[in-house]
RNA sequence: GUGGGUGUAGCUCAGCCGGAUAGAGCGCCAGGUUGUGGCCCUGGAGGCCGAGGGUUCGAACCCCUUCACUCACCCCA
């Protein structure tokens, strides 16, 4: 015998937990869709110079790499925005581009809570265009997507790398140093302000008057993001981030996304190296559980696999996430089964009449399932009950001698015995 | 990669400083009700106490090793 295993950080999702996983997954469609975006599918594999170092130093560890039976060097995807990428390079798509994909990944991470090796990314990206708006739409389809979930809770932080690497030069950080900087600064309201102060200072970053303005602009509490961007208002890129921003907040407001659902945040940072504009994270209060959704602007990213560049932007959902937070609050009805009429089955001599009826229920629309064996019917209504199945149509040999069925409501405990043909409407009435 | 925690019935767990046939609740199966679920009552099945080694007259309990799971850190969805 073989010790049934699976392996570490990858999980069977069993019926009950596949029914919310696909529920999920279809209002996400839904959504994406009502937006206007297509969907795409790639492949697993890629080749690893195509995902390899694209995430940074840490994130390149992480990457499920290995070689295939003809010493080729593949690798697991990381996310969806690589492959993403690779595809906008290789085929001539009409643009601007917007494409949804559902999709697993693989990281070669220590699982914890909310955390696996494989995880399902729910992504939208638009690729073709360099204008804020096209960031703003993916903020105002999140807050649509989570709304359509029925989570309230969150809050989307928003922050512009262009403002934070306004900052770095107004504080003289090389851009080698940059995302040093970027890691202490993000762990502000998680470490506070001291802890930042004393990781800077470890890494060497401030030098000068830069000690200083870090202290009066960036740690000194209040709106550290107004502080932030008086200070870089003078400067090109820093005037150019606080621009998309604004055009991101006015696209929000009009398309009716409450002010109190997002929050410019300059200790936003991000972690993957490619982002070059607008950054998003939402984040839950309730289940401490890290970022539900991620992403932002990668306009150099396409241009690493093709000569012609393109401005892109996109976020991730963390489906997991999602379920887990969907779990733990409570939001989503849990089923074992989606049968909505289940047929009893009396005895053998009544099987044919029993296949007919389901069989008549089923074109009428239901979802029904005829009892497997001529078990006693106390076991055949405990099959029902325990599923949560709403309708049971006993037929035995009383009813079966003159076209009758008895339709009972699982629910109330009501029933009745009817002619066959008002079975449907009957039970159509019972279910809505 | 670093550091904690936990492994006992299908599930959640109890089992005090080592002591006799290892327990509870829930679930499952059967019966009470030979055509009726949920509630109630009765009975039953189900455990190499994660694995290996050691200490001891005696180990679920103590020690060592190992594996698995889990939480946190780093990083991230």
């Amino acid at each position: 015998m073989i010790e049934p295993q699976i392996p570490k950080g990858f999980r069977d999702f069993l019926p009950q937990q596949m029914m919310l996983r696909r529920d999920i997954m279809r209002t996400m469609s839904a959504v994406f869709e009502r937006y206007g975006f297509v969907p795409l599918d790639t492949p697993c594999l890629e080749y690893a110079r195509t995902l390899e170092g694209k995430y940074g130093e840490e994130g390149d560890k992480l990457i499920y790499r290995f070689e295939d039976r003809g010493g080729r060097a593949v690798a697991l995807r990381y996310d969806l925005t690589i492959p993403l990428a690779r595809v906008a390079a290789m085929y001539q798509l009409p643009r601007p581009f917007k494409r949804y994909q559902i999709a697993p990944v693989w990281r070669a991470d220590k699982p914890q809570k909310g955390r696996f090796r494989e995880f399902y990314q729910c992504d939208i990206d638009i690729i073709g265009e360099s204008s804020a708006c096209a960031d703003a739409e993916l903020l105002c389809v999140a807050h649509a997507v989570l709304q359509a979930l029925g989570f309230d809770n969150y809050l989307i932080r928003i922050n512009n790398r262009k403002i934070l690497n306004a900052l770095a030069e107004r504080l003289g950080i090389d851009t080698a140093r940059i995302p040093g900087f970027l890691r202490a600064l993000d762990k502000l309201d998680k470490t506070g302000p001291g802890a930042v102060l004393r990781d800077m200072q470890a890494q060497g970053l401030l030098t000068g008057d830069a000690e200083r303005i870090v202290r009066e602009h960036l740690l000194a509490g209040g709106d550290n993001f107004e502080a932030v961007a008086a200070l870089v208002s003078g400067s090109e890129t820093g005037a150019a981030g606080l621009a998309e921003l604004d055009l991101i907040a006015r696209v929000l407001s009009a398309d009716g996304v409450d002010g109190s659902y997002y929050k410019r945040d300059i200790s936003l940072a991000r972690g993957l190296d490619y982002y070059t504009g607008p950054i998003f994270e939402v984040v839950v209060t309730e289940p401490r559980i890290g970022s539900i959704l991620g992403g932002g602007r990668y306009d150099g990213l396409i241009g690493l696999f093709t000569k012609q560049s393109m401005p892109a932007t996109g976020i991730s959902f963390g489906l997991e996430r999602l379920v887990t937070v969907m779990e733990e609050l409570g939001m989503h009805a849990q089923t074992n089964s989606l049968t909505q009429v289940l047929v009893t089955q009396f005895s053998d001599g009544l099987l044919e009449d029993g296949v007919r009826l389901a069989a008549r229920l089923r074109q009428s629309g239901f979802n029904t399932e005829l009892y497997p064996a001529p078990d006693k019917l106390k076991k055949q209504l405990s099959y029902a009950a325990a599923r949560g199945i709403p309708a049971v149509v006993v037929l035995g040999p009383d009813e079966a001698r003159d076209e009758r069925a008895t339709l009972k409501n699982m629910l109330t405990g009501d029933q009745a015995v009817l002619e066959q043909q008002h079975l449907a409407e009957a039970i159509r009435t019972m279910l809505s």
